[in-house]
DNA sequence: GTTCTAGAAC
DNA sequence: GTTCTAGAAC
């Protein structure tokens, strides 16, 4: 795998700078201002009319950075269209892509591809789920019949395990340790095309920078939500409603005040929480690598995992 | 989702 | 004076 794999190489994978055609367009305007007056006002109102086009695609999930993962999900063929910095693996159902902006030293994203077929035809190009059911979680809820919900999560969590597991390979490549991955997804996503989450637990990245990314990725606010509670959520025919209701009231919990979800120690700004996790992570490697050189293993046989 | 930047916080 | 956050723009 080698250092394809690395989080160095994520950002080689962000995305491709907004192109912005405003400044060009204004040049361009201005220099012919004083030709017709008409003419003027038919270039104001054009350009005002392109601004409002590029806005609401950006609302919509349709722009460049917010509508990539629908792009990506509903390739054909994405191991040829996409490059290995992009795409880590995919399945006739699922994607498992890098995240352009990591919060932690691994970061991926696994999303259902569209068409999604049945397992029991994987070579079909019928869908079991229509396109606006992959929208995100909520639509998911809504819009997919119970059969076609627990098969996309069912698809999605077994494309996790196997990233997870490429994960602590590489784990165990660099650092010599293993340490927790968590899968879920965000409350209230802000990319177009529902997407898991498989990051490590260590919020260590270039990209992490606000409260609300530290908070969104805390295992234990609320917002983050794991896979297996959402699967738990169709198991055992909870209330649909009651569940997305409680989506949606996730987003005041971005702004709890920034604390270390390992050890609760409070920080009153995002570098000095940053500085704290490097050392949260270097602790929890020192303890790692003494039992391993004691025991030979990181855990015993008849444990399980962490 | 990110970038940019004004002004709050220090 | 510098650092940092939060809100608008994209």
């Amino acid at each position: 795998m080698g250092n394809c794999f690395s989080p160095s190489t994520f950002t080689d994978s962000s995305a491709e700078p907004t192109p912005t055609p405003l400044e060009h367009e204004q040049t361009a305007a201005s220099s012919r201002r004083l030709s017709s007056a008409a003419k003027g006002k038919e270039r104001v109102r054009d350009s005002l009319s392109r601004h409002h086009r590029r806005t609401s695609s950006f609302l919509m999930g349709t722009g460049p950075s917010l509508g990539a993962l629908r792009t990506y999900a509903t390739l054909p063929n994405p191991s040829t269209a996409l490059p290995p910095s992009k795409l880590l693996l995919s399945t006739p159902n699922t994607i498992a892509v890098f995240d352009a902006y990591p919060k932690s030293k691994y970061h991926f994203l696994v999303l259902p591809r569209y068409p999604f077929p049945p397992q029991s035809e994987p070579d079909s190009n019928r869908s079991i789920v229509p396109l606006e059911a992959l929208d995100d979680l909520k639509s998911l809820l809504l819009k997919a019949d119970r059969r076609a919900k627990k098969e996309v999560l069912r698809a999605m969590a077994d494309t996790a395990r196997e990233v997870e597991e490429m994960i602590r390979d590489e784990m165990l490549k660099t650092e010599g340790f293993e340490w927790k991955i968590d899968v879920g997804f965000h409350a209230i996503p802000s990319m177009k095309h529902v997407h898991l989450h498989v990051i490590s637990e260590d919020r260590i990245s270039p990209a992490l920078k606000t409260k609300k990314h530290h908070n969104s990725f805390r295992p234990d606010l609320g917002f983050f939500i794991s896979i297996m509670e959402v699967q738990r959520w169709i198991q055992d025919d909870q209330n649909t409603l009651d569940r997305i209701e409680s989506l949606s009231g996730a987003q005041a919990l971005l702004d709890t005040p920034l604390t270390c979800f390992k050890c609760d120690e409070p920080f009153s700004n995002i570098p000095k929480l940053k500085q704290h996790m490097e050392k949260e992570f270097a602790k929890e490697k020192e303890i790692a690598l003494k039992h391993i050189a004691r025991h030979g293993r990181q855990r015993s046989s008849d444990e399980e995992m962490f």
